[in-house]
DNA sequence: ACATACGGGACCTCCCGTTGCT
DNA sequence: AGCAACGGGAGGTCCCGTATGT
């Protein structure tokens, strides 16, 4: 029943959240962009913004799991699928104005140290996405160390390149991470390195 | 003299912003921390906590900018120096509880699309250090391109690295963007990349 | 019951407008006179301060237009009427020490170029009290024009005599004023004027 | 010498004064418009914002006055003095979008009971005027007491007048008032009243 | 006569959490 | 499940007066 308006309000947390950050979002704010009851704010989570701040990363953290399983699923070679994954993120940025960029770094950065609620759901965001890349390199073939170290800094570049991008109001820092990416996706596979485009030709 | 005041909150301001991020840092906040009046912020920063930011932007951008020239100096190696700045400033970051991140990244994200003041600080930032990175890299005899492009790739990383071991509380993914971030200067630098390690052995 | 404290702030927020105007009359004095949480405030006034305002001005107009109508009811002679008007306002601002004068003036001289929403409620109050003049007049067989005119020139009288008396800490203009009205209200009603004094004794 | 500067200052702050009220007019605000040094206020005015609006309330006492002996020397009839000086200010107010009423009247009721400086300012200033009133009527023929009476009576028209004028935006009270101040005067110089109407006619 | 800075305080707005009443 | 009100606190802005050097 009402779960319906939990889940509303999750969502709109997540995407102001993404576009906000943390502290600029109040619960007044929230509800009213969310269309839901002030009133209930306290029922549905009781423990105060920090629950709301943690369900709505843990949403965004999904959306973007999912994202990245759609594109392993939809490009059989991981090279093709992370830059796959870094052009759809990309292009999300740009046809948002520059708003809607990592749906979990800003409110990471803000609580860091601050919140450990939301600094678990932070790592646990982003222990999922690599854990998902690491789990598609060893597909691939990767060794349990390269597959790990290679999704870490697929990650780095991930995270890193929307920021950029993010600030700077230009996509170009995404498609040079997506060519680095893709990169060290290549020689986490292969014997021999490919530094940018795809290793697809040689193979 | 008069503009001590003004310098010590600007420089009080930037550590508080790289710690908390710029809503979680109050005026009040800021004076107790520095120890300057209360009364006269108004009369330093009359552009309001926008202006503070700006100014907290530049002195941090300033700090980051003078620790990149020092790591090109005592390492003429653009290699080894890229390797010697991703050290320092992932020392730092763990020898200050991984609080000491980015001192750019967390307002940059925060305040990106809703403020023009310090939107453009963040870029200026950005680009300073970029532009840094660049010129090293075609002093060593990269084409313009190539050092531009690899100079991108070495900010990302830095600053998803940063992110991610700042938030995991841990140093690895700097570690890891340190050797990634090398192989890109390599590459830019060097017809053959040499992933990881000094190019200059292999020669 | 719930919004007995709002109808108490309304009511302070009156006395306290009246006593020392708009801009210095503060939020944290009102609640402090009324006893009111301070808390609440955004609660019951979302308007902020002006909204605060319009209630005051409206309630302070609909106690000035009771003694209005109480004083054309207990006087069926409406120059009997309107002289008790200025007699018992007089009074009422002589016995608290020349403090409240009328609860309208000050903060529509304040707030009249500058705030729509107070800007319109003191023309509210203005026109509901000549409103009441100018409709106990034609019930008394003055024509439409010179109700309205003379209910007009009776309130002209009624601020202006008020300022004076306020400002001088003296009842007298409040008499002469009086006096004035009084033959306004006879000029308008009977075919020959009688400048000062009733008009009764001659009719 | 820099009395100039000075006198700018009130001729400024009785312009403010009149506009916004003594509380909304800041010393910030004040030298900005001006365009008068900030850092020397406090020489000029040494006993602080209440010197500058007892200077200010003189001066626009000061203003009104002249006008007033204006009309009456042009004006060789009192009757046609008033209507003039009513017309005249009417006029003004109308001109200045409803800006410009009464420079005394607003800060007056502001600080009618809570500062003596101001509040003998204002009195000051009412009291000229009903006395450059009153002394034209006794000019005119008026006995003492009848040019008394009937000068407060027509400052009494011409406060409220101006007050109900400026919050309605609209000439007609001023229109009324005038009418009615001259009636007044009328009967104070001749034997028999005329309400309303010039008394050259009948005389 | 002017300028720069100090210095505390108060302004209104809005926040977030909680409590009883539907 | 939802609502209206409570409740204190802190947010940034700006004010006014003063002090110290030109």
């Amino acid at each position: 029943m009402a779960t319906e308006t939990r889940q509303r309000m999750i969502e709109t947390a997540a995407r102001l959240f993404q576009r906000d950050g943390y502290h600029a979002t109040s619960w007044r704010g929230l509800v009213d962009a969310a269309g839901t009851p002030w009133g209930s704010v306290h029922h549905h989570f009781p423990g105060g913004k920090e629950e709301l701040g943690a369900a709505a990363i843990d949403a965004g953290s999904g959306a973007v799991a999912a994202l990245i399983e759609h594109c392993f699923q939809s490009e059989p070679d991981p090279v093709d699928a992370v830059g796959r994954w870094f052009t759809l993120s990309a292009g999300l940025l740009s046809t948002t104005g520059f708003v809607a960029g990592c749906p979990v770094a800003t409110v990471a950065l803000e609580t860091a140290p601050h919140s450990d609620a939301l600094g678990a759901a932070s790592r646990r965001a982003f222990d999922q996405w690599e854990g998902l890349i690491a789990a598609q390199l060893r597909r691939a073939g990767a060794s349990r160390a390269k597959a790990s170290s290679a999704a870490t800094v697929v990650l780095t570049l991930f995270e890193g390149g929307l920021l950029l991008a993010r600030v700077r109001g230009d996509d170009q820092p995404m498609s040079l991470a997506s060519r680095q990416a893709q990169a060290v996706v290549a020689g986490a596979l292969g014997a021999t390195s490919a530094p940018s485009g795809s290793r697809r030709r040689g193979g």
